[in-house]
DNA sequence: CGGCACTATATGCTGAGGCATGTAATGTAG
DNA sequence: CTACATTACATGCCTCAGCATATAGTGCCG
């Protein structure tokens, strides 16, 4: 238990090295399977999957979501819109930006991945944990992701 | 709360979700402060400290600690020792490798970055979240990662 | 309507990581 | 002691993200 001290108090450096070590070690396993499985890794599955939830959303949302820069972003969906997994449609309320959705293939990849995503999730996470102290920690974890976006915390530039 | 669903269960990828968009927020704002302070970039405080805390370690003990590949960590390590601030001693029982340890300067640019990072970190994280549930969460994630590191889930490859 | 600030995104350059490979050193079986 | 497998690390190639900049399209002011 590298991150708790004394009780009622958080030791935040070793609380953050675990947050990092945790997601770094489960993003690598989850593109692992991603990759053997379907040829896209996490990264990818998740822009897939918003744009499915998320139809015609465009670059920008899926930066402002993903707390990455908008040239990344648009680098990403080049790859995707290569493998023809998404489409680029025009605006018609706006020529400068394209509204972006699943194709066909699109669609069915990201529903296939889920199922893998989800299943790999579920193994690595044991349910030990999953039961109760994770619980808390969800919880935890989506106020303190609701106030980093609120103030836009660690939005990068581009 | 993306991540909470019915009681004493929890949304796995809900979950994952918001562990990746904090951990993405968090590391994007230490580096900001800690670029603009020292120069250097979160991953490279984590370098440091890792080094001042355990000298004489090999590339191959900040590989697996940082769960990264052997040859980006042989990499960041050349980049820190162009910088001056860490040393390749030659190691008298294995001269495969080497020792390295931190300069002179080494040390005090970490020690410098850890009271810019331990400070920033507190501004990024609420009292109020760091009081209570982050205790529960912060417990929660430390079991994560120690079960993750023991069956070497998601240790890359190179 | 003309011009200017602003916005949305695309693109070029650079730095960094993954993975494959190269190389020296070590261990080990016989 | 020799040959082969293995280890530890360095290096090359490719991909990708950040950041700065370029480009096109919008909105607004007069």
């Amino acid at each position: 238990m590298a991150s708790k001290a004394g009780d009622e108090t958080v030791d935040l450096p070793g609380f953050f090295a675990d947050l990092v070590r945790c997601e770094t070690r489960l993003y690598n396993a989850l593109s692992d399977r991603l990759r053997e499985r379907h040829g896209i890794v996490t990264s990818q599955f998740e822009f897939l999957r918003y744009l499915r939830d998320r139809p015609e959303s465009r670059v920008a949302d899926l930066a402002a979501e993903f707390a990455v820069g908008i040239g990344a972003t648009s680098k990403g969906i080049d790859r995707l819109e290569r493998q023809g997994w998404v489409a680029r449609q025009p605006n018609p309320s706006d020529r400068r930006s394209s509204l972006l959705t699943l194709t066909d293939d699109g669609l069915q990849l990201v529903d296939a991945a889920e199922r893998t995503f989800t299943e790999r999730l579920a193994e690595l996470i044991p349910d030990a944990l999953a039961a109760s102290p994770l619980t808390a920690a969800a919880q935890a974890l989506s106020e303190l992701r609701s106030l980093l976006e609120r103030d836009q915390i660690g939005t990068p530039t581009g």
